[in-house]
DNA sequence: TGTACATCAGTGAACGCGCGTTCACTGATGTAC
DNA sequence: TGTACATCAGTGAACGCGCGTTCACTGATGTAC
């Protein structure tokens, strides 16, 4: 996060200052969505000039992609974090990971909104959200390959039960590429439904689109995504989910 | 809608101000999303003075109210009469009826937002949302029932396979409920399950937080949700995907 | 070590804007006799 | 059929508010000699 440690005093103090106006901001969003950001009160909690937060932020936007970007980053932290409390082998770390996801969700109801809600009108993301953006996906395609490597995961499907015209759209996204040699279409297509179903669950959880099913509810279902995924029935039975 | 014809001249006129108006409303919302929805901007596009409009509705609130209400009945009569082009049996109907949903939603992102998206703020629903808002899961649990009466649906666990916590937050849920005897748990949870990965795929889709898969994509993947969910794989090969 | 200058954080007033809502009013439409 | 009154759609001005952003400024922090 620090690239080079900050020389100048004048240097620490902004950056203090920096972090202090994105935690105010983070706060007001948390409290009233994305909509709620406004420069005036972000100035007024920190006894400040509004004009004075045009020294550290150029535009309302600059901040509100600060935020994005803080956001992906937390989830992204979340998630590999619980990813590592999971172990190296077997499904501790996928059920980890997936429960870390819907957690910090419901924790962070309107950051959660802010990044995988309706799109936030008139704001126009920068290509600097990308990266922050590809890291929860990046982890949990990771947990695929690691699966598909130790036989944890055997997907369901040959590439030849993949109808031509979704290969093609599945092995044509270059867009959002990740680390590591690219996966075959059908275990694309696999992940892309996984995250499709993860996302659906949290987001109906989360915006109140759906009854209230709570965590055990998502773990089974998680759970049945996962086998419908390949993973090892024995394997998924046999791990309990995280506390 | 209408319960009883207009009788006199000013009810017909007022009925007609009042259509008037929920079009513009809906048109600025299509365009802007709810947040760029104006009473002062509606007044202008009708012509009229901003007060105007309090004789016809008590709120700006009131107006979104409506326009929800139009939007859950609007998905509603899409999926329904999908249903019902899709004849009935088989799996025209269950095909036509996701597909219908999806379209509609990718016609009207942000008709489809203010329902399915991310809360708005500030903004709290009446009881008079509730009963179109469960317009679309009634007529999909409607096709659920007819499949499981008709072995189109075999669903592919039994009671018991539900863990014991799941099953009671299942049959406990009575604030959704919908016509008909009460599913038994097992299949309202499938049936949720699958709700909540079409959600997913249509609201990535919709809102952009997935890889575009595009139609071929989405059909492949309702096929294999509707696998999971147990219907019979040869009568699902043997439907092709409406037009 | 001390002085002259440059940099930059923060101020305070203002600009221009748009919003939801209220209120006293005018004039047309409907109703009762 | 005609008149007196009630109802109600719509006007126009105003209230009070909050927003993002600009701009000329002051004073403290840092830098070069």
């Amino acid at each position: 996060v620090t690239p080079a440690p900050p020389s100048t005093r004048r240097e620490r103090v902004r950056q203090a200052t920096t972090q202090e106006i994105t935690a105010v901001a983070r706060d007001l969003v948390a409290r009233e969505g994305s909509a709620g950001l406004n420069l005036r009160a972000v100035a007024r909690s920190l006894g400040m000039a509004p004009s004075a937060l045009y020294r550290y932020f150029p535009s309302r936007d600059a901040l509100l992609t600060t935020l994005i970007v803080e956001a992906y980053d937390a989830v992204g932290l979340a998630v590999e974090q619980a990813i590592e409390r999971g172990g190296p082998q077997g499904c501790g770390a996928i059920l980890g990971c997936v429960h870390a996801f819907r957690q910090w969700a419901l924790d962070h109801p309107h950051e959660y909104g802010l990044i995988y809600g309706t799109p936030v009108p008139g704001y126009e993301a920068p290509d600097d959200v990308l990266t922050p953006a590809m890291r929860t996906p990046d982890a949990m395609l990771g947990l695929l390959r690691r699966g598909l490597e130790s036989g944890l995961i055997t997907l369901p499907l040959q590439e030849d039960d993949v109808p031509e015209p979704v290969r093609a759209v599945l092995t044509a996204d270059h867009a959002h590429h990740h680390a590591g040699p690219p996966f075959p279409a059908h275990a694309k297509g696999a992940a892309m439904q996984f995250w499709a179903l993860l996302l659906g669950l949290v987001s109906g959880e989360v915006f109140g689109h759906v009854p209230p099913g709570g965590r055990d509810f998502f773990d089974f279902s998680v759970r049945r995504g996962l086998l419908a995924l390949g993973t090892d029935p024995r394997a998924l039975a046999a791990t309990p989910s995280p506390a």
